[in-house]
DNA sequence: TTTT
DNA sequence: TTTT
């Protein structure tokens, strides 16, 4: 209809490590299982209660798919900033069902880490820069595209995110950042 | 699990006109049904293409509810605010489904009317009080609490949303901008 | 620092016309002024009363800036989403200033036209060509990018915003929906 | 002007401990400062490059300013939300200044702890209770309500976050989950 | 300066 | 089922 908005904002935690398809032209598809809880405390009973929702992500972005597929695992936490679809399927004995997901189309979306460097497994990801000093929580932030405000305006530390010709934003953003 | 965030945004058109149904305690519980979608032309083929998705959403947060039932219609335009949530239920077979909503809580999510009074269709929403005039052209918008930032200081420009005592967020707001 | 967010989201109408300069490019950088407000009723007075905050948007974004430029007016209504940005400045007596703006960078963040077509003035923004018949009644949405989700995968309608191979987001769906 | 929104969310570090001043009923007002923060490579220069962005964040939600003043400190790691307000003021010398800050109003705005447990600094906040294992990176949220979706509905664990009658959203989660 |  |  145009004149629409259609956003998912989540901060949560891998449940498993993420998953990796491959389409034909060899792009990494990769499917996330992200836990967002809340708890609460039971004001008859007095318990402490906690719901925890679960949510399935597909990443067609396709650098940060490669992000994902590198860096994250089981337990990582991220933000992450999609769309939403609902499809639907057909299980083994014909019955409809319906999925719906959080999709970060090509170009599209955001994801950023937000846990320290290898907090989540063994390897680390960054190369050991050691930057700011009130980053101890750590986490990297790809987006799809440089953070260039403008052209020539000097209020922008630069310009990227285009340079030359291609600039598709994101895989921009990921080739700065990113020991590939 | 803490620490997380689970929030959807959308705008977009009511397809129908709202379903109200009512609790025990005669509160309205409303169902919404969304529509955002996207238009792009297809590279191969040069056509216009459109994907139009639709999404539920269930409004538990009382005022709100209340603003949906009163003002709220077929091809209303809205900004909704709200929380992902997918329930499993089983159908008249006995076959298990999974259904992902939208959910507006009690106390939580928002919901701001973007179209104007009656644009959606042929009867009009308001219902000639003065209360609604600054409703008219433009939208209206309900968030679960007055739009004070403090308590004293001056550099807001009051004090409300919570006055006296009870300071239920959102029916603040509601008591004073709609004549129930 | 990495593992950052910093988005700003509005809705609101421009208080006057969009602002256009040029960078030496020959492409236009566009400058908004957005007023966003709510209204409350005095608890202890009883009045009515209405805050409104104005802000200000810079949008280098290049299709973006296009369709600002082109679309928008003085009233008009739109959803933007940007990041915040604080600059210094000196004013004529060399006195320090700063002055904070939503930016929206190339390549990034978002505008969506949210009321009809002429809504907001006097005369028409889409000059009357056929290829903006789909935003007449329910505004117009401009993002980054194609709404695909993904490459090969029939789950998304087609394939898009990249399609043979510069593939920078945003223009691409200006491309498709703009008869620039 | 109504059916607007006005709203910024961020993820970042904070650059200092809180600053905390009382109201004259004794109710803390918070202010943080927070660093956001982007890196790229030059593409002229091959270069990294790094911008910082400063944000002030005032809290008067009260008990989002209990929890800012007791768990946070220089180098925490927060998702915050809240809307824009630039407010005027004199300087010493009279000239006049403009800030912009994002502001959480009374009953108003989100903020969540990103970063483990005393992970900023020397002392724990929890009171041990090491729930889910994915939860590694840890953080803790405060909404400003229960996680409550309705009434009586068994689709959502209970009923909460108003309970009784007073029924301030955020106070209800804050007393919950936090050991004051 | 918008909008209601 | 909306909207364009």
């Amino acid at each position: 209809m145009a004149g629409s908005v259609n956003k998912v904002i989540l901060v949560g935690n891998l449940g498993r490590d993420p998953e990796v398809r491959r389409l034909g032209s060899g792009e990494p598809v990769v499917n996330l299982r992200i836990a967002t809880s809340e708890t609460w405390r039971d004001k008859q009973s007095g318990e402490k209660k906690e719901r925890t929702e679960w949510h399935s992500v597909v990443i067609f972005n396709e650098n940060l798919a490669k992000v994902a597929e590198q860096y994250l695992k089981k337990g990582s936490k991220i933000y992450i900033e999609g769309q939403l679809q609902t499809r639907k399927w057909q299980d083994q004995s014909g019955v409809e069902k319906y999925t719906t997901e959080i999709v970060l189309q090509r170009f599209r979306g955001e994801l950023t880490i937000l846990d320290s460097r290898g907090q989540g497994g063994s390897d680390e990801y960054g190369e050991g820069s050691g930057a700011m000093e009130d980053r101890s929580g750590g986490g990297s932030s790809f987006g799809r595209s440089s953070p260039m405000g403008g052209g020539a305006a000097p209020r922008q530390p630069a310009m990227a995110g285009g340079g030359g010709g291609g600039g598709r934003s994101s895989s921009t953003h990921l080739d700065d950042d990113i020991p590939f």
